[in-house]
DNA sequence: CTGTTGATTGTTTCA
DNA sequence: TGAAACAATCAACAG
């Protein structure tokens, strides 16, 4: 069976396949204060799951490899399992977003008025991103 | 020394 | 609507 190996998420793949050639040039950023994008569910996962990878080895250096074990082990993951990470990713897109509010304040505010209410601005947004800092429980 | 590559999936974003 | 790019990581290699 391995004729075609599928099809169904024939953008997927095909998406990748391109896509890796291209990402050599993703460094450019022009915007000092653009927040970047919020780790998806799967990346959260990443996070934990690398530590655990780095344990069990130690001696693998290639973040390829982590990669493909995280990549199976997360399809092998019920949505149960990926609940608590999805859900994880759910609040980062929401602070990402509440950073974009800030991003687009302060340039606001800035091609606006900045010589004048520079200060004003600034506490505007200070209180913005104070808003909601952590709530650890567990 | 600096910068890209490698590999995963998900989300973000533009046209 | 869909295609394209980029998000973390980290060691190693190339120029």
């Amino acid at each position: 069976m391995k004729g075609g190996e599928s099809k169904a998420e024939a953008t997927s793949t095909d998406q990748r396949l391109k896509t890796r050639g291209r990402k050599a040039g993703k460094k450019t950023k022009k915007d000092p204060n653009q927040p970047k994008r919020p780790p998806s569910a799967f990346f959260v996962f990443l996070e934990d799951f690398r530590k655990e990878f780095n344990l069990a080895n130690p001696n693998n250096k290639s973040v390829a490899t982590v990669g493909k074990a995280a990549g199976a082990r997360w399809k092998s993951m019920t949505d149960e399992d990926k609940a608590p990470y999805v859900a994880k990713a759910e609040s980062r897109k929401t602070e990402y977003i509440k950073n974009v509010q800030q991003y687009n304040l302060k340039l606001a505010s800035g091609t606006n008025r900045e010589e004048d209410d520079s200060d004003k601005s600034k506490s505007e947004v200070d209180e913005a991103v104070s808003e909601e800092e952590a709530e650890d429980d567990d």
